[in-house]
DNA sequence: AACCCGGGGCT
DNA sequence: AGCCCAGGGTT
């Protein structure tokens, strides 16, 4: 068997010593755990995570026990984590494996990525996490490390799912455990070292081959990042008013209601009518809404 | 490939 | 006032 890179050496053992507490990571957490948190993981960041997730766990144990409550309850649960649909994505899931594997979560990356709302990341994740499967996991903080350390820039540029997916395959230990490890050891580095802002490049365990460090820290040249629209005054803010307005009533909210909540009629409108059509609200009684049952 | 989708906390 | 966050779906 090959023996593993000084990288993987080095983040393996860095990451045994240094790994956060977090939940996902406890003994037996068990793969729909893991799932359920890969889910409120995608573009939220791990404190927000955690208290929700235990929540969530408690009330819904099983995918069966999830797939037989009603996608309202299941988007009042997630609050205000933000992207609501992940939500129903999640139910989707859990309904998903209750019909087509027997309540079980599948290990497979194609059965995976064939459930809503996983894609390559998650799939992978799930695999390789809860199932132990050798897959390289890339997300944002894999990128960001593999830019860095390997490729000896400072940002990964626009995301390549297949560029990605390659370049951490090529680090990937052949040792299915070392493999898992390995994962879970450079997101772990992306995360609480390897940050986007201010790496604290003293504290990394790849500080001396590191290709970033070793050319001097040179700026990012690459493509423009797309910068993300403002949120105050947004189509975004304004569906997240209408959900919060249909997750606090319990019986349907009305057009009056509705328009209390935002001064431009047509951006109302178009929010409400974006929101019905992802499912996140139906038209009930009249003029009225409500979340999907 | 570009765009849309929440919301909160940090710099 | 931006930037960033264990991404995914649609066009």
């Amino acid at each position: 068997m090959t023996p593993a890179s000084d990288t993987a050496l080095a983040v393996n053992a860095w990451f045994r010593a240094n790994a956060r507490d977090l939940p996902w990571r406890r003994p037996g957490f068990g793969p729909w755990g893991i799932l359920v948190s890969e889910f409120m993981l995608q573009q939220t960041p791990v404190v927000r995570v955690i208290p929700r997730l235990e929540e969530w766990l408690e009330r819904w144990p099983t995918p069966h026990a999830l797939a037989s409550t009603p996608q309202s309850e299941a988007v009042r649960a997630w609050g205000r984590l933000g992207y609501p649909r992940r939500a129903l994505y999640l139910h989707g899931c859990a309904v998903a494996i209750t019909e087509r594997h027997g309540g079980i979560v599948p290990e497979t990356v194609s059965e995976l990525l064939a459930l809503p709302g996983v894609g390559e990341y998650t799939a992978r994740a799930v695999a390789a996490f809860a199932f132990g499967h050798r897959h390289p996991v890339v997300d944002t903080n894999v990128r960001r490390v593999l830019a860095r350390a390997v490729g000896g820039v400072a940002d990964p540029g626009p995301p390549s799912t297949r560029r990605d997916l390659a370049a951490m395959a090529a680090e990937l230990p052949e040792d299915r455990d070392e493999a898992r490890v390995f994962n879970a050891g450079v997101m772990e580095l992306g995360a609480v070292v390897c940050t986007a802002r201010s790496p604290r490049c003293d504290a990394c365990p790849l500080r001396e081959t590191c290709r970033w460090r070793a050319a001097g820290y040179p700026e990012y040249t690459g493509p423009a990042r797309v910068v993300q629209k403002r949120f105050e005054g947004s189509d975004r803010q304004v569906r997240g008013l209408i959900l919060a307005e249909l997750r606090a009533s319990h019986r349907p909210v009305t057009a009056a209601e509705i328009a209390a909540l935002w001064p431009d009629a047509v951006q109302l409108e178009r929010a409400l009518a974006a929101l019905v059509a992802d499912g996140l609200a139906v038209p009930a009684e009249p003029g009225s809404y409500a979340l999907p049952e």
